[in-house]
DNA sequence: TATTTTCATATTGGTAATATAGGAATTGTG
DNA sequence: CACAATTCCTATATTACCAATATGAAAATA
């Protein structure tokens, strides 16, 4: 039941570039700096971020990436939906599960319905703006 | 970000003893059966329940296996916590880990607390008993 | 003693996560 | 143009974890 690297990094990496840049390209270099994490593990995770149209990128020098849209119009959840694929906490939750044969008898289903919607009103409501402008979390 | 199947085993077979005992010691063999997963698989699961006194047990001819207090004393959340050891969505948020340097400046961690609390919130809520009244859970 | 059952540990096979390597393509600058 | 800085792409090594099985011992009862 964990969040992996990769979806971690990935928003670090989305709120870094939110505070470092004003509209311009911020290189990867910069970024690997300033989170102290691997140049070439970053390329990995940006590439699925750029590939999403979640930044966009500019090759060459002076190159680097910005946000596509503002830091408001970002959630969480989108962010490691991206990263992470589909953050359902069982399988036969995902989008494109097929159908369990139990599903009609199962005791634990509503139970596992239940989380998933909590995790997914949790993560889609906090936005990259939120969390840059440390808006308290009520829980 | 997924419960593994010992969790959801190991609910399965809380609430498989639940319904079909009043008392009584129930044998692994037609758990296995009314919930079809291999004996050798349960053996391991309910080792787990056992140790930690969620069940009690007898051995020998019509031994088995009863919960040890009643279904409503049973959270989700600290069966899973048995079975999956600590749930939080981030290892540097688990009881045991070592304080994090960054955690001081780390922008994100309030929001990984947050979605921590949401999550043991909810699992905290519902009980064994809950699932077997299929008492509808609101999110 | 024979049967049924729990109990404990080891081992296997598969799959995903983490991270790095090497080089190709692109762009701005002197 | 040559060069340096940068993104982009694919492959690969390594590790870690998960799911499931194997093997056999120990206990209880009739």
């Amino acid at each position: 039941m964990k969040i992996s690297t990769k979806g971690r990094y990935a928003l670090r990496v989305m709120l870094d570039i939110a505070q470092n840049s004003n509209g311009e390209f911020i290189s990867l270099r910069d970024i690997s700096q300033r989170q102290e994490v691997s140049m070439k593990y970053l390329e990995m995770i940006i590439g699925i971020l750029n590939r999403g149209n979640f930044v966009q990128s500019q090759r060459g020098k002076d190159g680097g990436y910005r946000l596509a849209k503002s830091p408001a119009d970002y959630t969480v959840l989108s962010i490691l939906t991206l990263t992470e694929g589909d953050l359902a906490p069982i399988s036969c939750l995902e989008d494109l599960a097929p159908e369990c044969p139990r599903a009609t008898d199962c005791l634990t289903l509503p139970f596992w319905q239940g989380l998933n919607k909590t995790l997914k009103n949790y993560m889609g409501s906090v936005t990259l703006e939120d969390i840059l402008n440390k808006k308290t979390i009520e829980v």
